[in-house]
Order: C-alpha cells, then structure tokens, then sequence
RNA sequence: ACCCGGAUGGCGAAAUCGGUAGACGCGAGGGACUUAAAAUCCCUGGAUCGCAAGGUCGUGUGGGUUCGAGUCCCACUCCGGGUACCA
C-alpha cells in the first residue's frame, strides 16, 4: 500500500452544511438583543416569497448586503441581521388565482422554500426573529399601527377613483393596468369611485423633504424621494366668476404671468363646473365629463392630445379686468393644486398647444433677451424663467421674473386676490384594497357610534380562511360576502354592527417590519422599549432602487408618526441606506418570458455556496448590478481553491518573505476600505492579486502570509473561511477573531516607478527613490538616452509631481 | 418631455485627487511539469506600421481648457432606470 496521502481538495459540498449546522448549533449568528455593547443593526429589504422561488437578483442584494453586516461583525460590533418574508399582497393571491391555490396554503409552502435556499446561502441572520407578515402574530401590529394612525387623525376615509376592469369585474392596482387596459383580459379599464382609507402623508410632506438634507443615503434615491414629494412654490389666485357669485381659485407656480392668462380651465370633477356651466352648454360639458369618467387614471394622464369644452362662463383676470372664458379640459387633475388653473399659452406648453386648438388668444407677457415686447411666440410657448424679463404686464415691465413672482403675488395679495402658497406633488396614501390576501383593516361600523376603531385587546381582526377570495362584481372585498365574519357587535354599546371588509396594501406590512425584528417574539408589545432603543434607528439599510420612492418613503412617515405619538425617540428609521445594482442577463431583464432566469440551487450544487457569492459580488460594481454569465464563476472558485491550497499546505518553517508581506498590508487595507465602500468587485481583484504574489513560481507559502488572507475573505466566503481558520488550529469562529490589521509603514514605498514625459508623452520610466527631488530627477531623465534623444532644443517648464512623474517641456 | 445613471480590449470590468489607460477575472494562444489528463506554475494578449529597436493612433461623437483629460467645461448620439398633462 502506498504511503502517499493526495492533498485533501476544497469540497464546498462537505464543509458548508458542517459549518451551517456548527453556526446553528452554537449561535454564532445571534445577536445579543438586550446587552449588545456595540450594537450595529444591519437590514436587508424582505423579500416577497414567491412560489418560483428565491431569485439571483435577491440572492445578489442578500450577499452583498450580509458581507457588509460579517464586516462589521469583524470590526468588532454586535451586529444584528434579521431577515423574513413581505407573504401578503396581491402577487400572492393573483398566483394563487391562476394555479387555482389558495393563498393560505401556498404561502407558507413558499416560505419554506425560501427559508432553505436562503440557509444554503450562508447568510449571517439571525433566524430567531424572522417575521412573516401573513401570520396573525405579526399583522395584529400591523392592525395597531394603523390604530396608532387613526388616533392622531391621520387616518380618514374618502370617495377616490380607482381602476376597474369590466370585464374581470374587479379593482386593479396602477401595476395591473397596461396602457390603459386589463393586463389579464385586455379590456379598456374605467374609473370607479369607492369610499376608500387613507393616510395623511402630505401632512409630512416638508418633513420628509427637509430630513433627506442630512440622511446618509445614496444620491439616487434621495433625489427620486424628492422629485415624489415634489415641493412647488406659487400662489393661489382668486378669479370672481362674471355675472355670479362664485371665485374659482387656481393653482400656479407663476404668478407673475398673470397677465397673460387668458382663460381657466377646470378639472371636468371640479364642483364648480355644475355651478358656472351656462344651459347653452350644458350638454356638451355634461358629455365630456361622462367621456373622462370613461377612461382609467393611466389612459388619462398618458394621452398627450388636448380636449376640452367651454362652459360658457367668464372669469374676471384680476390684473387685467378682462373677462376670459372658463374650460373644462382633462389636462387639469382634480388631485394636484385646486383642480383649476390659469391658462397662460404665452408661456406654458400645455396651455400653448391647447389654446392653438381652439383658437384661444395667445399673449406675450416674458421677453427673452432677444425678444422685444411685441416678438411674435412663434410655434412654441417661451418658458424660460432664468433669462426672461416681463412686459405687457403693467408697471411690472421689466422685472426678471423670479423678482416678478414675489412682486406680482405681493400686489394681488394686497388687492385681496391670491396668497402665497406651496404646493407638494405627494398625495395622500391610499391604504385601502377590496381585496382577500392582507391585513383587515381594524375598524367597525355601527350605527349608534359611527366609525369605531377595533380595541387593541380585540387584536388581531383575524383574516378568515374563505375559499372563494376571489374578487367579483361588487367592487367591495370579497370578506363583504361573508355575514358570519363581518357582523360583529359594536365595541362600544354592543348593538349589531360590521366590520370594515378592506385590507390594508401591503406596503403598510413593510412600513414598519424593521420596528418589529428585534422585538419579533414578543407578543405583549408591536416593539419593546429597551430593544428599540438598543438597535434603531437601522445602522444601514441595503436595498433595490425599486423601492426608493413608496416603501422607503412610507416607513420614513410611519416612523414619524410613531414618534410623534410617543413610541419611539428618533424619527428616521434608516440613518444610511445604499440601493444596489440590478443583475440583468444578456443585457435584459431576468424574465420567464425571456426564459433567462437563473436558478441558484443550481449554481450553488456546481460551485458552492461561497463561489456563488463571491461570483455575484465580482461581476460588477455593487451598486450598479451586473451581466451574469456563466462562465465567470469559475475564476473565483479557482481562486478559493488556490487559496485553499495555501492554507493546506502552509508551513511555519519556511523563510517569510518581505514583499509578501508588504503585499498583505495593503490589501488588508485595501479591502478594508473597497468593503466598507460596497466595492466589492475592487476588493475580491485585491484578494486575488495577493495570491498571485504570495503563490508566484510555487514558493513555499508561509502560515503567517496566508492567515490574513484567510479573515479578509471571510465575510465574502463565509464557510470557506471558517474551514480554513479551522485548518489553521483555531477553535472559534472566525468571525470572533476580529479585522487583521496593517501596519501604515508597510504601505510606503521606498522606491517608485517615476514616469517620464516629453511635452505630456511618456517617454520613459524611472527607479527612483520615493523623496528624489526635482533636480535629482531631471538629472536622473537627462542620463537615460532613451528620454534625452526626445529633449531637443530649449527647455520651456518642467513638470514635477512627487512620486508620480516629471513631465519636461521643451 | 423631464430627472437620474451609463458608454473603456474578444467579454465582465479597473483607474478614490486631472498624472504610466486596461488592475483583477473570463475566453484565447504558447510553454514547463506529466506516460497522459486534470490541477499548478511561467509567458503572450487594444489597434496599426515595422524583421527589430521603435513609432503612430486609441476610453461613444465633435469642440474646448491644460504641460498633461477616461477623469473638468460646452454641444451632441446611443443605451438603461425612474417619473410623466403636477399648472
């Protein structure tokens, strides 16, 4: 028998489920909740547990965001990772629907596919407080907060339009809507109105603006949140209705315009139409209004082309006296500002191309730089603020218009005809869905006591197990058909009363799941005092851009609001938040469709875990996404089998050399930094770079070389780290034995590389020391023939930058 | 239409401050070791001219600033994402 022993391989498929099951069994990854001396609360964004399972684009989002949580774990802080599922919502049931399933069956089966494959992941969570919104145990608080809500008044109910297909005989949600029609059946959607639950958001709206001033966050989803509240500064302007009582008051960010408004228009809602509209023309109006209520919210607000009617009646323009007819047009929203405006086709292109249509007069009151006062508009309006000065506009003339807005509303002010006003894009949240699979809202109606809200000792509003969920022609939740679940006594003095038979949108579930985590198996309290102020607000907070405006939006003014009634002390949930990239394949989207979807479970068989990982994070920067191909996972798995390899076959009775070690230093502080950062990709080329150095020309690895190594790849390559940390006598955890650190003298060179240039062109390349000073370099450049045939003729300047080159000019 | 991103070898990408463009990886070619293969190690690798030394060109397009531009400024093209008649 041989007494040759072949070296053990890296065999991911034995040493990640002994390392799953070790971090389980001792508790590697719980935080202590209620001593933690360094708290750090890491958050990912839950995912909605699908029955096709975990996708590579959460799984991409999930590592990335478990690397920066294991690297703060390994700079030393209590780090508290939860993750759980967003179950409830109409995806969910609309699956369900389709496969003919029952969504309180199916969803715990997708849950627990889920939970598997993410546990395969390798994933730093803390399992203990995983939450699930679909459970009771959960949704009772999420019935609370919207109790919390409805007690400071900011939850009220009113008639809104929502779409409704025909044909399916139910709501759609804006998502279900495809260019103006059902996207299951087709058929062109309408608008219906329905008594619906709202939110008071817009009461928060310059809160949520002015905090995103100093909220750590990525760029990108602070300037989406800020374009969705969208804060505009105008003036409400009074305009009295010829011949009749009423004044219709508008909206506009440009008041200094005035005088060229040459008519109103009114939203075809607007109360005022039935008011003003004269006989002559009543039937018209009356037409176009019922053809508006005809076409869906998307339909109406993507049709470019300009309709409208005239209701017969004149206003009077404050600044002019003139008597300007009044319209009804589609292109004014009843939603946004007071449902009228002044038409100012001189400088606004809507109003241009409507008053063109119906040969409305058209009047110049800004001048650009080149215009004069009588310049003829020509084919466009002219609504550039920045340059334009006013005319035809009284003792106005002449003012810039940003000094015309003040001076123009400050006159009509004085005149008893408009006021400063700022007006906010955000709308109130409307939390109201006639659908099954979610939260029932928690109130109930009685007709002695009115709107009662449902006592917290009655929480939760169980959903009932029905069999038929499924939306119909009422238009009202399909738990309106169930008499023995919505026919309760009254909470209050026990007469016969009903139940609200909405549920609450989804994104109420996450609005708060964050407050939950720490507090997760607590069924006395939404959250527990001490926990929440140990762990929020979120240390940071990883997610998709997709979510940059509602859900990331929504908890910020739940968070408030829960502050403002005395709940918790801080008011942002989420003191930095990063959105990461999207993983496309071949350039598109991941689709069924496309039939380019990518199943983890087996890319995770093939290479491991942790080359998976590692692969993920190395195919482009974090927060940009990346092409997923095939073929590039099998450079990082060379590397961990590289590194393994080290690590088997270090020794401590080898020479170290110094320029290894030199390597080390800077890339334990180069992937400290790329880490930090969410550079990723950068930080794995480093690790890499550094084994090509310390393997070159099959040296003998020393144990001390490669044992920094093996922490740095640690929270990329978690299993792989801890078999190697093992490998190398350890007993812990390696996620316990802290960041290696770098010594700042082993990052200076001694020597450079000192480029030169001849008039900006490389021409040659230098040894030098580190501190050579100019002189010594020119001297240095002047001896290497290869640069000096280059130097011909007087010397004009040189260029010396320390370290880097020494550019001569002749 | 507006607001954000982005465009760099055959491919994914790097270049944190205006200072050697292409690190790292994939794919490709060549070599060493091996009976052979795998693994490992070494070498080549933007285009073009040249036997070579070396030259010239080169970061979507066109201008500009600068001793020097992937990086800054102006104008534009294309791609991706978001919002969309918001007055």
């Amino acid at each position: 028998m041989s007494d040759i022993t072949l070296p053990t391989p890296y065999a991911p498929a034995a040493i990640e489920p002994k390392w799953r099951d070790r971090w389980a069994d001792r508790g590697t990854n719980h935080a202590a909740l209620d001593n933690a001396a360094r708290p750090f609360y890491a958050l990912m964004m839950f995912p909605y547990p699908s029955a096709e399972g975990l996708h590579v684009g959460n799984l991409f989002a999930f590592t990335g965001s478990d690397i920066s949580a294991r690297f703060h774990r390994l700079l030393g802080y209590d780090v508290f990772q939860p993750l759980g599922y967003d179950a409830f919502g109409i995806h969910s049931e609309n699956y369900a629907l389709r496969i003919g399933a029952h969504p309180m069956e199916l969803t715990p089966k997708n849950v627990a596919n889920f939970q598997r494959q993410l546990e395969r992941a390798g994933l730093m969570v803390d399992w203990r407080q995983k939450v699930d919104t679909s459970r009771p145990e959960y949704y009772k608080w999420t019935q609370w907060v919207f109790l919390q809500l409805y007690r400071q008044g900011l939850a009220y109910k009113k008639a809104a339009a929502v779409n409704w297909c025909p044909s399916c005989k139910t709501v759609l949600a804006n998502e279900q809507v495809e260019g103006g029609t059902c996207e299951r059946c087709g058929t062109a959607v309408e608008q219906r109105f329905l008594e619906q639950w709202f939110f008071r958001i817009s009461a928060y709206a310059e809160r949520l603006l002015n905090n995103l001033e100093w909220l750590d966050w990525s760029p990108i989803t602070k300037s989406a949140q800020k374009n969705w509240i969208g804060r505009s500064e105008g003036a409400e302007l009074s305009f009295r209705v010829d011949g009749q009582t009423d004044t219709v008051t508008v909206f506009t960010t440009r008041p200094d315009t005035i005088f060229g408004a040459t008519y109103l228009v009114l939203a075809p809602e607007h109360p005022l139409v039935a008011t003003v509209t004269t006989e002559a023309q009543r039937a018209a109006v009356a037409g176009y209004q019922e053809a508006t209520k005809k076409q869906d919210l998307i339909s109406r607000k993507s049709t470019k082309e300009k309709t409208g009617v005239f209701t017969g009646a004149y206003a009077v323009n404050p600044a002019t006296g003139a008597n300007i007819p009044i319209w009804i047009a589609d292109y004014v929203l009843m939603e946004y500002g007071t449902g009228a405006i002044m038409a100012v086709p001189g400088h606004d292109e809507r109003d241009f191309e409507f008053a063109q249509l119906f040969a409305l007069p058209i009047v110049r009151v800004v001048a650009g730089p080149d215009d004069r006062a009588d310049t003829p508009l020509g084919e466009v309006a002219y609504t550039d603020d920045a340059q334009g000065r006013l005319v035809n506009s009284g003792t106005f003339d002449g003012l810039p218009v940003a000094e015309a807005k003040t001076a123009v509303t400050a006159w009509l002010a004085a005149g008893g005809h408009g006021t400063k006003v700022t007006n906010y894009r955000l709308h109130d949240w409307c939390i109201s869905r006639q659908r099954y699979w979610g939260p029932p809202i928690p109130i109930i109606y009685c007709d002695a006591c009115g709107t009662v809200p449902v006592p917290e000792s009655q929480l939760p509003v169980e959903l009932p197990f029905i069999p038929d969920f499924k939306p119909d022609d009422s238009g009202i939740s399909p738990l309106a058909r169930h008499e023995e679940w919505f026919r309760v006594p009254c909470p209050t003095c026990g007469a016969p009363a009903r139940r609200e038979t909405d549920v609450s949108d989804t994104f109420l579930d996450s609005a708060w799941y964050f407050l939950r985590y720490p507090s997760a198996t607590r069924s006395d309290v939404a959250f527990d005092a001490d926990r929440t102020s140990r762990w929020l607000p979120v240390d940071s907070y990883i997610g998709g851009n997709e979510h940059a405006v509602l859900h990331l939006l929504y908890s910020r003014f739940v968070t408030m609001v829960m502050k403002d009634a005395g709940h918790i002390d801080f008011e942002e949930p989420f003191t930095r938040f990063r959105a990461h990239g999207m993983i496309i394949r071949e350039g598109a989207k991941m689709s069924k469709s496309k039939g380019n979807v990518i199943n983890p479970d087996v890319y995770m068989e093939e290479w491991g875990a942790d080359a998976f990982r590692m692969y993920l994070m190395f195919l482009g920067p974090y927060e940009e996404g990346g092409d997923f191909r095939d073929q590039g996972i099998s450079g990082v798995r060379r590397f961990l089998d590289r590194l393994w390899a080290s690590v088997r076959d270090a020794r401590a009775d080898v020479p170290i050399d110094a320029n290894v070690v030199r390597q080390v230093h800077r890339t334990i502080k180069k992937v400290g930094d790329d880490t930090a950062g969410l550079s990723y990709n950068t930080a794995i080329a480093a690790m890499m770079e550094c084994l090509n150095h310390l393997r070159s020309g099959d040296r003998a690895v020393h144990r001390a070389e490669v044992l920094p190594l093996v922490q740095l790849v640690a929270a990329y390559a978690p299993h792989f780290a801890e078999e190697c940390w093992e490998m190398l006598g350890h007993t812990g955890s390696v996620f316990d034995a802290g960041w290696p650190t770098f010594d700042p003298a082993m990052l200076v060179d001694n020597e450079v590389d000192l480029v030169v240039q001849v008039n900006g062109k490389v021409r040659g390349k230098l040894r030098l020391a580190a501190d050579v000073t100019q002189d010594a370099a020119m001297a240095g450049a002047m001896a290497d023939a290869g640069i000096a045939k280059f130097v011909v003729g007087e010397i004009k300047k040189v260029i010396f930058v320390p370290k880097r080159l020494l550019n001569i000019v002749v």
